[in-house]
Parts: C-alpha cells; structure tokens; sequence
DNA sequence: CTGAAAGCGCTTACAG
DNA sequence: CTGAAAGCGCTTACAG
C-alpha cells in the first residue's frame, strides 16, 4: 500500500491541505509545521503520486519531442538525438520530463500533432523542424499551443522557432580563411534547392567580398552531397587552370569526396589546398589530416529550445524566431596560416 | 474550454458512466448506445483527458528509457539510440509513451530509478546496461518493480535482461571466415576485462575449433580498442614469420587501426589479408574497401525490449533473461572465397 | 498561519 | 444492458 499525502498528514497531526502546501513550498506556512511536516515525510518515506499531482494541477510537467525515430535514424542524423539530449537536460534541471513521439509512421500527416495536444499528455511540444508541414502549422497556431520548432520551418509563419544561423556560419568560414591568408576558396554545397546549403554558401561568399575578395562562379560547386559527384566536382576546380588555394565543404559526406579528390591528385593538405568542412560528424575524428570544423554546438540548441518551451509556458503570447547559438570554429590539421612566400 | 466525458454523456443523453464503457470497449453495451455515443464524441470532438484516464486507471501506460543522455553521447554511442528507437517504435504500437530519464548527472547512484518507482509516473522500466549497478539491482529485485535491462547487467541477479549472444556472433565469424577457406585467422579485441569482447573472442576461438582449427596465442591481440595500439598489435603480426590470411576486428575502431597497418605494409584487402568487423558503424559505410560485418540489429532488440516489458506488466512474475536477435552477416569487400591455389 | 471542502476527469465495483 | 456513486491523490480558492 504506498502512502499517501494523508497518512503524512495523519502521522504529522495535521491537515492535508497544510501538507500539500508544505510540499509546494508555500510562504505562509510556519517553520514549525514546515518541520513537523519534513519529519513526517522522512518517517514514511513519502513521494507524492505524480499523476495525482499532475491531474490536480492540470499541468503535466511533461514536454513531448516529436520527430522521425526510424530504424538506423540514430545512425544517419546523431545531431537530432544531441539536441535531444540538451532538451532533455533543460527541462530535468526544472523538473519537466521530455517523452517521445515518432511521426515517421502517421495514418495520417499532423496525426502526432493532435493527439498529443488533444490527449493533454504535455503541456508543451517540440517539433524537429524536419517534421513541419503547412497544415501542422495551421492547426498548432490556431489552437495556440506551446510548441518550439528545432530549425527554421522554411516558410514565413507566426510558429515559434530556433536555429543557427547558417549564413552567419558561412561568415565565420570566410573569416577564418582570411585569417589564415587565403583568397582563393571554393565552396562546394549541396544543390540550390538545399536552403542550409544555400544560406551557408551566401554567408561564405558575402564574407569573403566583405573583406574585398570575389568568389568566381567556377568556383562554386553544386553537388548531390554525394561522394563521387563532389570528388568530381573537386577534381575539376583543382586541375582547372586557376586552381583554389582552400575548399570549403559544406557537409561531411562532400568533404569525404572533396579528400578522395585531393588523394587522387597526389596533393598536400593543407600546403597545397586547404580544407574546411561544417559540422562534426561521428567520423571526423578518424579522418587525417584532422579537418578544421565550423562546429554548431546543437546540444546547446536542444538547451535553448528546452529553456524556450519553458518560458513560452510562462508567458503563451512570446513570439520566438530567433537564430541561437553561435558557431565555433575548430581548429584541425586542414587548414593552417599561409607562411609569406 | 475543453470537452470532457460529462458533456459527451449529457450530448448523448446517456450516463458518464456508460460512455467511459463504451470508450473502453465493454462488450456488455448496446449497439444503440454504442452509436449515440460515438455520434456523440465525433460532434463534440472529444478526446479522453489522458492525464485522467491516467490517474483514474493507476496505470500510466508509460514507460521510462533510463540511460546516458550527456552532450555527444549520440555521437559516442548511436547504438544506443537506435535501441531507444525500436523501444519506442513497440510500446507506440501498444498505445504506450516512453519518457526519457538522464542517468548521467544524478546527485547519487540510484536516484533517478528511486525517483521514477516512486513518483508512480511509469508502469515499467528499460535501463541500458552500462547504467546497472548492484545496489540499483537490489533495489529494483526489493520493490518487484516491472523492468527490462539492455544487455547482461554482468553479474548474477534476479534481474530480467535481454542481450546479444556475443559468443554467438563469435561464432558467426569464425563461421564466415571458414566459409570463405581462410585457416590462419588472427582475433584483435579489447583488454581482457572488456566482457564483450572476451565474448566475442571465445566464440570465434571455438567456432574455429569446431571446424579444426586452433588459433595459436600469437594470433590473439588484446589492445585498449585505440587505433594506435591496433594498428601495432595488426603490424607486429602481419610482419612475423606466420602472418595471419585474415584479421577479425572486434570493433571499429580496431579496425580502423588495423587498416592503418595494411596500409602501411602495403597489403592488398582481401587478397593478401582479409578482414571481418562487429557492428556497423555510422563510417562504416565510407571505409575502403567495405568491411565484411557481423552486425546485430540493435532496433530490434530494442523492439525486443519494449515487447518484454509489456509482458511483465501482464505477467510480473516472469522471469526474462534471454539473449535475443540474431547477429548477421553483412558482406562487404573485406573477405571473399580464397581460389583454390 | 491553518483547515474543511470542492474539484480535477475519468474508472469501476455495485445495484438494478 | 445501464446508471448512481464512490474513489483515484492531489491542489486551491475560501473561510476563519
């Protein structure tokens, strides 16, 4: 039989009201109760039944994660169970819980959605931004429910979001790669339908201009993220006749082709072409040379989005778009200062 | 103001009574009323309160997932998240949640497992293995609470857990290796603490014994899984009088490390060494030529686990200690039939 | 500063 | 086959 709030307010001779205020932390309460109270609980061993609690307080204390958990998703996007992780850590320290729902397989798109804003299972969401559709949209506005979207849904909307700013990534690889004295850089991304890819991309090219120098079209790939396209596309910046000094790679896999290219040349990193790559991936670690990373921390994201849900509870009217979490560069075997020749 | 039981039974005219049995399916209700119901509920469009049904029923139909959720664990360990993801996937089918707990940070040993039998928010638990220690066993055996640990918690207990048969996989190599005609197999693993790796090892020595053949001790390398020392412990046999015709690497980056040694001997793959790796990794994929891999396939495990953990909800005396999910054969470039010479 | 009482939205013996 | 009533274990106006 576990014990109840009124066997605690039995044992402590006291109303179970009192009690219930002593466990809320109420001010009015006198330190004596509060210590007959404490002592009655110790003695019992009491927890209050979270359901109760919740069901009492219609407020669950509980916050849903939606996004795709597939089979062999851990393996293809780590970084979406990293941010995860950083929600997760947010919502304990304030003593939310963070539960699961899968949207890969829906009867139906918004299935999820609804369920989990008409069951009242969390008094809040938040959305992998992978997973938002325009009638999700719709129906989490009009309902106006807590929710937070990880990355910019992709279309003008008055949802709530948070992301990195890619362009600003962009900026910070033009910037190191001036500072190591580069001016011929290539950039090779994904294709121009791909909005990262294309932000990144606009953020590296406008920060190289800032600084005076001009990126030529041909030296600007447009790839499938695919290694043997984007070792193509490397080969032929490399053996044109104005060959880049550094690449650029917009995401892991090109930077794999971009590396197959470089070997195939017999050229040396980073002394003859330098690499850049964005973001880490559990493989850049085992790659040589170590490649120079502009790194987002998204565990940091996850935090951030966790604090956000948090404080949209508090207040529902907050309108969050907003880009958190600055890039960091880290510094690898890739790219080095230009000595003076 | 949301829709509650009170006003679908005022709508259909009926008792609340009448309509939570119709909600939970009783056979004893008339089709009639069954109708006016349902009419009733899809007018209104009423979804039960879940945190209610909850409360009223003394069962939470939800699971807690107790495991390391610190920054980059996605990265360090994505089988585990592939785990959580069959989880999910089977306890969703069976209208169950899974809520995530951080083992990571807790004040003591113990504490979250305490926080979640206690505070009643979960019927059951699934805790990864690596997070089990004896006290927790002995708490949780005490208190008879329903749960499920991924992977031999590595002693003996009362405990119910679920794991691959590393023997078995072992097994399997030496299986795989014999198919393909090789007879001098080397074996490189971790320390001879490492419990799955000696597993793994035994396995594959008496797989190779069953067929006739016996792996001499200079055969066996035990290395602290670092791509340093694998890559020493693969050249210091490549480069001996007997030099192994295959290698079995008892995890990747082992492998990784042994592949820097055939480099750097300059050895065709497979044909003057073969290789054979365990698990699939997030690069497996990218290394050259491809590893041949006894793989285990963890989301099914996890799918496993959550099916487990139903039944001991149903049945909570059963015993559940099992190795389960078959390894299989991924066939890469690394290994093929030796021609007869 | 404390307590009696109503209520959160369901489920489930029990009676009919 | 249906319904009135108690109860799940808390919280929170409200009264004192």
């Amino acid at each position: 039989m576990p014990v109840t709030i009124n066997d605690v307010a039995k044992e402590a001779g006291i109303s179970t009201s009192t009690v219930s205020k002593v466990l809320n932390h109420w001010t009015t309460i006198s330190p004596e109760t509060t210590a007959r109270v404490n002592a009655a609980i110790a003695k019992l061993n009491y927890t209050p039944n979270a359901r109760a609690v919740s069901f009492a307080r219609k407020s669950t204390r509980n916050i849903v994660y939606l996004t795709s958990l597939g089979k062999d998703e851990a393996y293809r996007n780590p970084h979406m169970f990293d941010i995860m992780c950083g929600v997760h850590k947010e919502l304990t320290k304030h003593n939310y819980t963070l539960a699961l729902v899968d949207i890969s397989d829906e009867a139906y798109p918004g299935e999820s959605v609804h369920n989990v804003i008409e069951g009242k299972c969390a008094d809040g969401l938040i959305i992998h931004g992978s997973a938002v559709t325009k009638e999700l949209s719709k129906s989490i506005t009009q309902q106006n429910y807590p929710h937070i979207i990880i990355g910019h849904p992709g279309f003008e909307s008055s949802l709530c979001w948070i992301d990195t700013n890619h362009g600003l990534a962009g900026q910070f690889a033009a910037k190191h790669m001036i500072s190591c004295g580069y001016k011929d850089v290539a950039f090779i991304g994904g294709r121009k339908t791909d909005y990262i890819s294309m932000q990144r991309q606009k953020g590296f090219i406008g920060g190289m201009y800032e600084y005076g120098y001009h990126i030529p079209d041909i030296h600007i790939g447009y790839t499938d993220s695919s290694i043997p396209e984007s070792c193509e596309a490397a080969c032929s910046m490399l053996i044109s006749h104005r060959p880049p000094q550094a690449i650029v790679c917009e995401n892991n896999t090109i930077a794999l082709g971009v590396i197959k290219a470089v070997e195939k040349l017999k050229l040396k990193v980073p002394e003859e072409v330098a690499l850049l790559v964005f973001d880490t991936y559990p493989y850049s670690g085992i790659l040589s040379p170590k490649p120079t990373v502009i790194d987002i921390n998204v565990y940091d994201m996850g935090v951030q989005a966790g604090a956000t849900i948090l404080r949209k509870l508090k207040n529902p009217s907050l309108l969050v778009q907003s880009y958190t979490t600055l890039p960091i560069v880290i510094q690898g075997q890739s790219t080095q200062p230009l000595r003076k020749q």
